[in-house]
DNA sequence: GCACAATTGTTCGTATAGCGAACGTTTTCG
DNA sequence: CGAAAACGTTCGCTATACGAACAATTGTGC
């Protein structure tokens, strides 16, 4: 097959070694990202030197890691979307009313990527999670509700993996398009130790593409009312957050 | 001279194409773009349809702009760092028992780098700075400590940018020299005004090559009043942080 | 501790992917 | 409305990137 003349599959395979440093483990070596990339380690090793010449990368011995430079990437994506002015603000006040963090996700191919959040001082710590994780899309209620978005969440239920976190993970296709369909009908999802132990996870639309969350230990109370006391505040939350922001940069 | 078969002249230009989506725009054109990073229009071209297939860009009619997926880039590095379990919860009690925000930053060649904040529900808004976000080196608190942890900030001194942002800048740079030496002599910086009117800002040294800090309006008080009340909180915050935090990381 | 196997890193001849001059299209301006 | 300016696209050519083969390092078994 002829190469698409408009894409530069050198640049293509940078950017696949850059998306390796994804956090599951702190540094990797030039073996470890061919591996993972799928390309040669002659090319990989090309790549990574460019990447540490450009101030992404920094070599120690024989593996490299991310530098600071490459959350500018993220400054220029979250400045040109004025996130610091009016999503952080807004997410701070309502996180604070509620007394719970407040997180904004967006589903990227498979998975939920964290994209802005409220921390709380003195909420529970549980994964530890930041702008910019991925979290699962099939086992967390802001991946519900993005399933409950999408055009073919049949086809993203397949595709997704499926690994259980939990005993109470569930696992079957059925289940999960029968989660979601009740996610999509009553406006809200709640997963409850799907995902963390002991922890409920509540989340409701925002616009279209975009969700809002917040989680809580699960504790003696029920599932339930932890949705009748946290859903009407997200919804609010999520109401004035359209009103202030460009929801399309967010697809 | 021949080029260095190390290093791929396309990644690195595509690098460039990534890193001129700083925010300052909200889009940008190819013609742009091609202006920004000295490239040819063809080659900015490619590399821009690169970044559209590859799900960091989105073309809008004749411009494009991030999507939320260079926020993965970032999330990696914090991921890898354990800022989501470490950095922020310190940062959040710190700054709760503070009463104000507090940021961590790095320098990142002439600028200072935000790499992460705690927000507070209620905290004035200023700039909208966000993690990732990019301050200028000479007339921010932060950007003083760093400058006062080089080698050679006489050398930064004369590179950075001494555009003056309001009038009380300083733009000699004697004057700036001499207010780097005081931040390195007292063991904190002080900035009123030079960054954002009626702002005091302070920033204290984390390890070699970070710095934390705190701004506050300015109202009646003194500036030296600000600094003697929310040094030492930064002061205890940055020690704490240097226990539990790997800051060889941040360099 | 050594030899060999396995793994990882590096070199350089070759050719294909990327470059950019030239052309095509769109927008701006008088 | 037409010309100039600006911007986007094509395709011949070659220089940059590829990866096979080799070099160096690490791991393993005895």
């Amino acid at each position: 097959m002829p190469q698409n003349r408009d894409i530069s599959t050198t640049f293509a395979k940078g950017l696949a070694v850059l998306g390796c440093f994804d956090g599951r483990a702190a540094d990797l070596g030039l073996a470890e990202i061919a591996r993972r990339t799928g390309h040669d380690r002659a090319t990989v090793r090309r790549l990574v030197l460019t990447l540490c010449a450009e101030g992404y990368l920094r070599q120690t011995g024989r593996t490299f890691c991310l530098r600071p430079k490459v959350l500018a990437l993220a400054g220029g994506m979250l400045q040109a979307g004025g996130f610091g002015r009016t999503v952080q603000p807004l997410l701070d006040r309502h996180a604070r009313q509620l007394g719970h963090p407040i997180t904004l996700a967006v589903r990227d191919d498979l998975r939920v990527l964290l994209v802005a959040q409220s921390t709380i001082a003195g909420a529970p710590v549980s994964f530890g999670f930041t702008l910019g994780s991925a979290l699962p899309l099939l086992h967390t209620s802001l991946g519900r509700v993005l399933l409950a978005q999408a055009h073919t969440p049949a086809d993203l239920i397949a595709r997704a993996p499926r690994t259980p976190h939990t005993d109470q993970s569930l696992t079957d296709p059925a289940a999960l398009a029968a989660a979601v369909t009740l996610t999509r009908d009553r406006g809200y999802a709640l997963v409850d130790g799907e995902f963390e132990p002991g922890t409920v996870g509540i989340a409701v639309p925002l616009g279209r593409v975009a969700a809002l969350g917040a989680s809580v230990p699960r504790g003696t109370g029920s599932a339930e009312g932890f949705a009748s006391l946290i859903c009407p505040a997200l919804q609010t939350c999520a109401a004035e957050l359209a009103q202030g922001m460009d929801l399309a940069r967010l697809t």
